[in-house]
DNA sequence: CCCCACGATTGACAAATTCTCATTAATGAC
DNA sequence: GTCATTAATGAGAATTTGTCAATCGTGGGG
């Protein structure tokens, strides 16, 4: 919480030594630091996800990863930034399980569908990972890098299937994509909370999200899909 | 963060002195007493709010409202507790605001209409309250205490509202209408989110979310109201 | 008014945590 | 093998959290 010191995200990548070409990038010496780094991020997530924000130290993380407590600090210059590469490496792994689960689904609540299948799965075998994903880093944090959060991201990839959508006429027209696009992320987010504490089955939640959003980008006049009607 | 020390928020009321009745509840002393904690708690909303939950120390929030940082422990037992009782009075006042902009609206896209108006008074005149209000406590602390956050209020009060419309034929009855008052407060949280972020007019921003609800609440075969049309 | 008991507040400092950096260990080029 | 460089270590400096003896403010009784 210092003025930022040196540390391994703030350094320039090494150029090599005085005397010879760079360091070969395979070597064992950089293998070695990339492997400490992931057993750093693997024991934060653990720690983050199952204790929250503020009870977790860097010394738990550095003995979670059986290291030193300096090591913690030659990759993350503070607790905060061993959070937010935490919730990066979360956000790309759901961003992929989402990619993954929408093959082959077409239709706008095909792929919402899917998307929350797999939300609720990666939900039930990580425990926390995935609020802590969707949370607001302001709220911890007053300034956020400019990396896109999952929300953003999960947003964005929304708003250009609904774009496409409207362009094709499957979906209706008249609304701002990118503004749908964001409060269904939120009904997402919403959903995978209400379904990791109430007692509503997943099948129930995901039917009513999805009718929800299908009902609400229907096409007027255009017969219901399957999907809008139960 | 050590075991909980004894503060005012765990300590039974006095109950007098060993020779005379209870002390009067409108004196002197429990009046700078309650001040105290009010100039606390203010102290702790500015500085959650702008700084976020990891950058505010219990000492800033006790300097921010000249007292001493002893004082700050016999209100709370530690920074977290101030946090949480932080947002529970911005979720009350919250809640008031959607109260009062509620008088007169009866038909539910009205009612969301309104709420997303006072909300967005509410985050223009007060940064950084709002999604301190609508942020996953879970996130933060593990344990969270088993008072409502304003999520679960503001979907309580949306589901009922919906129960009701369905009960009435106002709105389609295939919903459970608890997980789409849940989803729709999501929405809301995005719909803020966005607002504070982005270039859309609030007017846009609102039409948007109200359409898209309405839309999806339709009673099937019931003429649009103008709130499903633009 | 004074006295006294009790509750509210203070701030020095004990305890805990964060973070630095001199030292040690591991790597890789010659 | 030697030597320079990089990665990791952990003692301890720096900072923060939280405790508690001392002080201040209040209120009742004489």
């Amino acid at each position: 919480m210092s003025s930022a010191p040196k540390t391994e995200s703030d350094r320039t990548p090494a150029t090599g030594r005085a005397r010879s070409a760079p360091t070969l990038p395979g070597g064992r010496q950089a293998r070695r630091k990339a492997e400490t780094r992931q057993r750093l991020l693997d024991a934060a997530r653990t720690l983050f996800a199952t204790r929250g924000y503020d009870a977790t130290r860097p010394q738990d993380i550095a003995r979670e990863a059986d290291l030193a407590t300096g090591t913690f600090y030659l990759h993350f210059a503070d607790k905060h930034e061993a959070f937010l590469a935490f919730i990066e490496v979360a956000a790309e792994e759901l961003m992929g399980v989402i990619r993954r689960r929408a093959v082959g689904a077409t239709r706008f609540e095909e792929r919402l569908g899917s998307a929350l299948e797999g939300l609720f799965d990666f939900a039930e075998s990580q425990p926390g990972v995935l609020s802590a994903a969707f949370a607001d880093a302001a709220v911890i944090a007053a300034v956020v890098p400019s990396g896109a959060s999952l929300r953003d991201r999960l947003a964005d990839s929304l708003a250009r299937g609904l774009q496409h959508d409207m362009d094709r006429g499957e979906v209706a027209p008249d609304y701002d994509a990118r503004v749908i696009a964001h409060g269904i992320v939120g009904m997402i987010d919403a959903a995978c909370v209400h379904g990791a504490s109430h007692a509503t089955s997943r099948a129930e939640l995901i039917s009513n999200v999805t009718r929800f959003c299908a009902r609400a980008l229907a096409v007027e006049g255009r017969p219901p899909t399957e999907a809008q009607t139960r």
